[in-house]
This record gives C-alpha cells, structure tokens and sequence, in this order.
RNA sequence: GGGUAGGUGGCGGAGCAGUCAAACGCAUCAGACUGUAAAUCUGACGCCUUCGGGCUACGGGGGUGCAAAUCCCUCCCUACCCA
C-alpha cells in the first residue's frame, strides 16, 4: 500500500488530540512525507474493559495506519508482569495468567468497533519479554542509568509518603523500552503518562540499535467528574457501556469538556473550533451540544439506530420526566407487602435499613406518587412501577 | 540480624478504657435547584427491628476488667532506619 503523504493530512495527525511529539514534530512530519513508518502503541491488558480513555490511542493508531503507515498494537503480555507504575500511588496487585487471556479476548471485541485489524497487526511483547535471559535482562539494564529510573515522580512521591518502591516496578520502563528495540521502530505512540517509559524505550534503541524512535504523546481524558479517567476513580465511560448508560454518562460531563469530548468523535476538527468558539461566547446552550455529542459517541460504538433510540429516551425520561421504555421486572408472589422488603425484593435497595432511609428522605415512587410511609402495606399488582431516585426503577411482572 | 512506627468503615484519616456504629475529608445515595446524571445547598451513609431497642464490627486468636478500637499476651502483616 503507497502512503499517503499529503501534508495537510499529516498535519491534521500529529495535531488533532496530540499532546505533543518528541524529539521534534517537523522531522516526524518530513520523515512521513519520505517513507512508510513503522510505529507502535502498547497497551498492558490489566483489565477487561476498556474506556473512551484508551481510544484516544487506538484511534491514533488507526490514523497511522489509514495513512498507509505500519501501525502495529503491542498487547503487553510481557510488561503486564511488572505492572506499569505510572500514575500509580501504590503497587499494582499481580494478575493471572487466566485473567490476561480473558482480558485480551474481550478488548478484540470492544476494539473492532475503532480498529481496522486488516490494517493493523497485532503483537504479544510476552512473545519476546517472557524469553529472554538473565544474560539479556543485564544487556539491557546496563544502557539505562538506575538513578533515572528511581528519580521518576512517582517513586519519588512514594518515597517521601514512607511507601516503599519495589524492585520489579523499576523494571517496568525498561520491558517496555525493549519493546522498541526487538521492533526496531520509528514512532511509538502513548499518553502524557507515558512518556517516561517512552523516552527510555527511545534510549534504549538509540544504544542498542542506533536508531531514532520518535514518541508522541496523546493527552489523558478527563472522566465524567473532570479528573483524569481511571478504573480506580469509577469515573470512566466504558466501551461496554449501554447505549443509555452511556449516552447518559456523557451528558453529565462538565460543561468544558464539550470540546475535548467531540475529538473523540469522527467530527471534522473545524466544526469541532466552531463548538469551542460557541461556547466562549454563550452562542449556544451547553446542553444540545452535550446531546449531540452523546448521540456521536454512542453511534460510534451501538451504530447509528441504537443512537438515536438512546437520545429519545433520555430526553423522555429527563426532559419530559417519563418512565424510561425498558424496566426490570420482578415477580413477587405476596399479595401484600411492606414497602420495604418488596424495595428489597427489586433489588431497588440492598437492606431494609437503607430502604427505610430511602423513604424518609422522599426518594421513594410507586407508580409516580411519592411515599413516605415506611411502614405503609403495597398490594401487589402487575405492572406497578417502583422508582427510586431519578433513575432507578423496577417493575411488578 | 538490630531498632522504630504502624495495621480502624469503600478509601484517606482521628480516637488510645465508659458519652464509639466510631470525628473529619473523599467517594456514594436521596432531596432542593437546574439545560443535564454538571455546579451549589440540605440531609443520609453497618445490619435487624413489634420503632422502645437489639446485634455484629476497629489485622487474627487469647486474657484483664462492671466496661476495651483503646490495657496485657501471642500470632500474622506492612513501612522506615541502622548493620
């Protein structure tokens, strides 16, 4: 396949959701103009799903590779053991070997949706980590100065705290820094927190193969409270997400976040200068910019259809304030029951203390009429709807 | 090997014999307000209850005492310092 080296094309990769390119972003651009690039982006499989964080990557990548360039997706397979880290106030607890495989199943699934895999290989960094020996580990080790590696913010953060730093974490940059060199590549690409690991894979190959490898670096997205996306913060917007669920997670986004949020979309990046221009000057409301980009997102990952359903039952049940299309239904074989236990029998609430609660605090509805009364009987009847809060609800079948 | 400091609710972190279901912060949940599941404000935040209370909890086990998260013994775990 011939490259494209169309120069605005270019640019509009190493500029749209690029945080920045290392050493220099005009001799990357030249060198693309000139050749085929061989480039590379490393995910550790630590966990099972994956969320709008981790696209920003992966559709990078995708980018590369639409160009005409060699994209290659390394799974660390390998790196995975020493747990990368960055960004890590504490020791990552150690995974199974089941746990990787499944993990890795399961992201080829939700990565079909961005990634092209005619277009981009696939590669296990455990296929060439997991073989080396200790003769090999020294070789390596012996290019990158120890006092670098232990000056890292992180370890050093931990340090003053009275944590410790393990030995095997050190390793960590160094794995993945051989990564480079066993693909002997031009461009690998990863977030802003990478770029420590990134820049000893960078001289890492310089010594042992005496080749430049570019870096660039992808900015972290901000999760739904406006900190940066993480497992951990329970703050992310999954892949696996429901078309509501996520249509829904977007529309709580803080307002300045719009902007950033639709580059993660197909939209083209002059509209996307047009909505951030819109915004400063209070031309529109925040809110239908939210729900557009709700419906492009969701698009991306449910298809258009389930889209559009997604933003017509958020505005009824949160514009018009109607019960959502699609309850859970639980059979109850009482004739009569207490509010609370049949609360319990919903799963709308997980004791009968926190249901009790639950009703003095007027966050209880049946069938749209507020209850109060903790001790009050329900008869039961089918199709009596049961809500809790805004958007918990459960139904009589 | 020696020394020191610790292990408390989802997390961080007070408390150091009674008034402790355990301050405070974060997270969470409900209410008000709103364009939103945003922001802000209010409240709740172990379980069971016949709404009077009851039960289980402060690393594990054992003990002292009317009474222990708090004292003693022992075991396990963690961190730091010295060698």
């Amino acid at each position: 396949m011939k490259i494209n080296n169309n120069p605005k094309k270019i640019e509009e990769v190493l500029e749209r959701m690029v945080d920045q390119v290392l050493p220099y972003k005009e001799s990357l651009k030249n060198l693309m103009k000139k050749r085929k690039i061989k480039l590379y982006l490393g995910v550790d499989p630590t966990s099972s799903k994956l969320h709008l964080g981790h696209t920003i990557g992966l559709r990078k990548l995708q980018e590369f590779a639409d160009l005409g360039h060699e994209a290659i997706l390394i799974i660390g397979t390998g790196t995975v053991l020493a747990g990368d880290p960055s960004l890590r106030d504490s020791a990552r607890s150690i995974i199974t070997q089941k746990e990787v495989e499944n993990n890795i199943k399961t992201w080829k699934k939700q990565t079909a949706k961005i990634l092209d895999f005619s277009k981009i290989k696939i590669k296990y960094n455990g296929d060439w980590l997991l073989k080396l020996g200790l003769k090999e580990v020294i070789d390596i080790a012996s290019n990158i100065s120890a006092i670098k590696l232990f000056q890292r913010d992180m370890f050093q953060r931990r340090i003053k705290r009275g944590d410790t730093v393990w030995t095997h974490e050190t390793l960590y940059p160094l794995l993945q820094g051989y990564d480079s060199v066993v693909l002997n590549v031009d461009l690998e690409i990863g977030g802003t927190d990478q770029v420590f690991n990134m820049l000893i894979g960078r001289e890492l190959q310089q010594k042992m193969k005496k080749k430049e490898k570019f870096v660039l670096t992808l900015p972290l997205i901000l999760g739904v409270d406006g900190k940066t996306m993480s497992k951990t913060s329970g703050n992310c917007i999954w892949l696996d997400d429901s078309a509501d669920q996520m249509f829904g997670k977007i529309m709580s986004i803080p307002d300045e976040l719009i902007a950033e949020y639709f580059l993660l979309t197909n939209y083209p990046i002059k509209e996307i200068e047009k909505i951030k221009k819109d915004l400063k000057e209070k031309k529109t409301n925040p809110r239908d910019l939210k729900i557009k980009l709700a419906e492009e997102v969701v698009a991306i990952y449910h298809g258009q259809k389930t889209a559009d359903k997604a933003k017509k039952e958020f505005e009824s049940i949160f514009k018009e304030k109607k019960l959502p299309t699609k309850i859970p239904e639980f059979k109850i074989k009482e004739k009569k029951l207490n509010i609370l236990d049949l609360m319990v029998k919903t799963n709308l609430s997980s004791s009968k203390a926190e249901a009790k609660r639950l009703v003095i605090q007027k966050g209880v509805k049946i069938d749209s009429k507020l209850e109060d009364d903790w001790k009050k009987i329900i008869e039961i009847k089918k199709g009596k709807v049961i809500q809790i809060g805004k958007r918990k609800f459960a139904k009589i079948g």
